[in-house]
DNA sequence: CCTACCGTTTGAACGGTGTTCAAAACCTAT
DNA sequence: ATAGGTTTTGAACACCGTTCAAACGGTAGG
């Protein structure tokens, strides 16, 4: 009955997952909802404010696991849960930083072992790279979608073992990086600390 | 005189360096070029095609460094010498698969020590990171232009430190990390490999 | 019951976007 | 001078995000 912001959130998210983020238009949300454009703005200030929190929707409660790996694996279903979810996450990480669950809860997955600037930069490194990884995946799901490009098979299995791939290496590199000092000057050392692991794994 | 797809190219590029992604418009390029818009189309199929111009502009020829690390910073620094230079790039890389630069030559940096595949999965691997750590701190800097946040002194090293810090991680871990094995099965292994470094550097 | 009020929605517009296309203009070579 | 091909224009189409006075709807007070 009554529009809601929440009813506008559910119905943002349902274009997303339908129409895709180029499809995602404060029109078709009101057409949706059976509501002229006009009254989305009495419970939403803009279109940034509405993919903002489609965002933190796509991103629920941030990730439950303890060690980086698994809260990885974690952030990166939550994207691929809807269409274009990375690419919306991107999109509100760019204009409104630190307001997102990733940008808190994924720093203390490094805490135990960095300090705290260390820790958000390593939380920043590992995010960027799943962000990545999954915005590749589904910007090639979205060409495929308009047929610009043929659908392979095998496509899937292999960005599975890419992402793998990728994020071996840089959860193998922030466990050993960071010995190269709090400045980070030292440019070519770091590989004798290389046995040091964390203690939890 | 005559319009010419490179003068295009020029104008656009100049526009997004004086305005920003958000500012390059068909109709700004066309009015600094002293044109109505639909002269463009003329020249150019369509927007994408142009911004793919511009991007390829943006990175030049490629970076000419043998070793990963300076291929990085180069690539770095092609992204910051125009404004919004990294969204650009990751926006063409988005819909324009393997068409740029930087999808052909940076495989390259590690086919010496791993296979085509791997090879091509560290590439994006780096890639991604650098887009993502260029194109924070832009929209920072977009953020910054537009007075939604204060700019702190000192945050310029402070990227320089972080982006640092992150690219010490990816690149240690590109080299430690594919010795888990082709599959990429073992999970908590590669540490033992971890003092075989490149030959170069 | 009527009225005043307030939260909500409409309708219509504003200024912008990418893109298309017949017609006009221009240039060149015959 | 004329024909022909290449460019450019002008005008429109279908969208977009956003604003805002006016209308609507329900509810509390007199």
């Amino acid at each position: 009955m009554g529009l809601t912001r929440e009813r506008i959130v559910d119905a943002a998210y349902t274009v997303l997952d339908e129409q895709g983020l180029s499809g995602l238009s404060m029109r078709r949300v009101a057409q949706d909802l059976d509501v002229r454009p006009g009254a989305l703005y009495y419970h939403v200030a803009n279109k940034q404010e509405l993919l903002a929190e489609v965002a933190t929707r796509i991103l629920g409660d941030g990730p439950t696991a303890p060690d980086a790996r698994s809260a990885a694996g974690e952030l990166r279903d939550a994207l691929r849960r809807v269409r274009d979810g990375a690419e919306v996450v991107s999109f509100v990480l760019a204009f409104r930083p630190e307001g997102l669950a990733p940008s808190r809860t994924f720093p203390e997955l490094f805490a135990d072992r960095l300090g705290p600037r260390q820790a958000r930069w390593a939380a920043r490194t590992l995010v960027h790279y799943v962000l990545g990884a999954v915005a590749e995946e589904q910007n090639r799901a979205e060409l495929v979608r308009t047929g610009i490009v043929a659908d392979e098979p095998g496509h899937a299995v292999e960005a599975e073992e890419a992402f793998r791939f990728g994020l071996d290496a840089v959860l193998q590199g922030l466990e050993s990086a960071p010995a190269l000092g709090p400045g980070g000057a030292g440019r070519d050392r770091g590989a004798e600390r290389c046995g040091a692991r964390a203690p939890g794994s």
